[in-house]
DNA sequence: ATGGTTGCGCTGCAA
């Protein structure tokens, strides 16, 4: 079963790399942030060929800003938007948050406030939301998988440059003491334990892709239950180039073996012609391939 | 350069 998350900063304006993209990578269940749609305005859009693809979705947006939605092919049950205890910002409570059962497993869509500046109110509210967050999921079933947009680099490998945040949000210790307050295992990351410049998000301003500026603040978050069934776990950095792109890259998790042993849906061969049926690489320059060396 | 870009929805604000 393949999970993603991707923060698509409007999924009206990324209709023309979301769809391509689902295609090509044919996840099961795909967590979306920033749709910035209302409900109406997603099913007007994306319902249709959604299901043409074979998902079943669910969104929770007001339109403007923030956005969350779950889009799946093995199953959407038990749809909840917002969570138990969830802070408001200024009287509002903001659509961040979705979950559903999905393939077995609890999956939650989340689009974690930024902070803006350490000191603001939405600087708190942000610590308050992930306190609030962590209690939800503690007393939601075991196999359980946070995905989003955490708006926190867990740590400073997840920089590119350490110096350049200091005093800045996403990279406080109350905010990544929050992370880890969770008690999940952030699948990406074990997964590549010694990886440096391992980015899922750019800002779009003075070249900071092109140059490799970035952050990991996309996260799958899992239960030891779900993180041992990971087979694969990467961030889509090809999404981040080409036309129109979002500033965040998809991060795509790959779980083999369910715990019944049913091996669930087998992910498809790459769409992409010169790469499906395993081609062979040329030799690499300067190999001496089979001959035997005398 | 107190900068840069994108999106929303009107004009400046959020990221």
């Amino acid at each position: 079963m393949r999970i993603a998350t991707w923060n698509v900063n409007s999924a009206k304006q990324r209709m023309p790399r979301l769809l391509p993209w689902l295609e090509e990578r044919r996840p099961d269940v795909v967590c979306l942030q920033e749709t910035k749609l209302t409900d109406a305005a997603f099913d007007e859009l994306l319902v249709a060929p959604l299901t043409d693809l074979g998902y079943e979705s669910a969104h929770h947006g007001h339109g403007g800003f923030n956005g969350v939605a779950l889009l799946s092919r093995v199953g959407l049950g038990d749809v909840e938007r917002d969570f138990p205890g969830q802070p408001q910002y200024r009287g509002v409570t903001e659509a961040r948050a979705i979950s559903a059962t999905c393939g077995g497993l609890r999956v939650h869509s989340l689009y974690v406030p930024n902070g803006r500046e350490v000191d603001s109110d939405h600087y708190d509210y942000k610590l308050e939301w992930l306190h609030a967050l962590a209690a939800a999921v503690a007393s939601g079933p075991e196999d359980v998988a946070l995905c989003g947009d955490m708006n926190v680099a867990p740590t400073a490998t997840d920089l590119f440059d350490p110096a350049a945040f200091v005093g800045h949000t996403h990279v406080t210790g109350p905010e990544r003491e929050r992370i880890a307050a969770f008690g999940l295992i952030d699948v990406v990351r074990a997964h590549w334990p010694e990886a440096v410049r391992m980015f899922s998000y750019w800002d779009y301003r003075a070249g900071m892709f092109h140059q490799d500026l970035g952050m990991r603040i996309d996260l799958v978050l899992a239960s030891k239950s779900v993180a041992d069934r990971v087979a694969a776990a990467w961030i889509d950095r090809a999404a981040r180039k080409g036309k129109a792109p979002s500033d965040h890259a998809p991060v795509i998790v790959d779980l083999d073996t369910a715990p019944d042993g049913d091996i669930g849906p087998v992910v498809p061969p790459p769409s992409n012609p010169r790469r499906a049926g395993g081609a062979p690489l040329p030799p690499r320059r300067g190999s001496r391939g089979s001959e035997v060396t005398r």
